[in-house]
DNA sequence: GAGTGGTCTAGACCACCGT
DNA sequence: CGGTGGTCTAGACCACTCC
């Protein structure tokens, strides 16, 4: 595997990444398997010749990523749990939810315009009122079937030159070119029942049961950078979520 | 406010918890407000006096419960998105998020049985087949109006003499009282309609939107000591899910 | 008691951002 | 350029788990 680990933009990688990668690299290699054991922290640091704190950083992101768990006096494992589940937390990109669950990602734009924000538009974006926005509606498919149809709203401010190519790729990759790339989502879910028009669009019976998601994808700056309405057909991939107590305080 | 900062379990407070929680009860207090910079790490280890290490570690649990954001190469600020939102991510206990929406908790005990586990409950449990479980059936409601009808399902293996406590207060203070506190959950999210039973019971039109969540959730050791299934009604509190882009390779 | 992960320190240097 | 957060080290001690 060449290149399987790249990082988003072009930030350095660091004896944490080169070591969290090598990690990652053994469990996909047959040498470990669900429930093993992984070597005491400081063998791992000796091993990879560095200090402990850095193997411990590294295992971090891996016990982040739901890869290994940790167990106080007892040791590091491999997780039972089976990964590819399509958790909501650390996925932003829905072409590649689809591809996961074995299906042909595809889209279809259903319409495209450049008009100004409306006040609600304005202001979970953080824009002067009126302020112009490219909205796109578009349902993505798998295997031809819908399975999501989605409104973006992103700032023209912030698209810049790169309007007419919105639609055709990702909108996260474009935006990722425009230097502006999106890190962090805050998103609201509701349960509804498809309307005539969404019905007619998703190819389900009016009625049925859909999930409204409403979001806001920020820079690495924390700016909003756009805002996204979407509904999901259920049951074509399982949206999960995975859940702390560890919020400090509260 | 005088025991606000609890911690499950009886964990040991480190110097990184109070050192957390007093920067947590700054955040509170009129010293800063949405978009303010905090000192440097430097300063606030100084302030604390400890190291800056410590102080790097208590500072990444106010962001990662979305407290504060970090900008390399310019500075700490406090988050700019409303707080006390019902994040998901981070809060287990429901009674808590209605009383948070300014309402006034209750629950309603609507079934309580100790029985064989099904199939499906024995693997989600990771327990021998027939094994007994507790199973509660339970509407919460907020100043009087049920949001929330739930199936708990426990092993009684866990509850020991525990049994007949459940119902009467929370489930998870129940579970750390017997020290096998719930740190992590895995949530399943689909839209469902109200049946009838369903419609009665949460007190809506059959045919009506509901969030169905199925979860399990896990002690410290990586355990699975509780099954749930739930049906919200929606609107009564906004359910959220903070998402990011930062999974290790893939 | 032996072995594991968890906390903490003091100090160094690097990479990024703004002026 | 100065100031900020990001990475990294070497070593110490603590707390938990299991035998």
């Amino acid at each position: 595997m060449p290149d399987q680990f790249t990082h988003r933009g072009s930030r350095r990688r660091t004896l944490v990444d080169r070591v969290r990668e090598a990690l990652l690299a053994d469990l996909f290699s047959n040498e470990y398997s669900a429930g093993d054991q992984l070597p005491n922290e400081g063998e791992l640091a000796e091993r990879f010749d560095c200090s402990r704190a850095t193997i411990r950083e590294a295992v971090r992101g891996l016990v982040d990523g739901g890869y290994l768990v940790r167990r106080h006096g007892t040791g590091t494992f491999v997780t039972a749990v089976p990964r590819h589940r399509h958790t909501l937390n650390a996925n932003l990109s829905y072409t590649a939810m689809i591809r996961e669950a074995g299906l042909e990602p595809g889209r279809r734009l259903v319409h495209k315009v450049t008009r100004p924000a409306t006040d609600d538009e304005a202001e979970a974006l953080q824009l002067p009122p009126q302020e112009p926005v490219l909205s796109i509606e578009r349902i993505r498919t798998g295997d031809g079937v819908p399975v999501v149809f989605s409104v973006d709203r992103i700032p023209v401010a912030v698209l810049g030159g790169a309007l007419d190519d919105v639609g055709d790729s990702s909108v996260y990759s474009l935006l990722d070119g425009l230097g502006t790339s999106v890190t962090e989502a805050m998103a609201s879910l509701r349960p509804v029942v498809a309307d005539k028009r969404l019905a007619r669009m998703l190819d389900v019976p009016v009625g049925s049961p859909l999930l409204h998601i409403e979001q806001v994808d920020f820079d690495a700056a924390g700016r909003p950078v756009m805002l996204s309405a979407e509904w999901h057909v259920p049951d074509v991939f399982e949206l999960c979520v995975s859940r702390r107590r560890d919020a400090p305080g509260l």
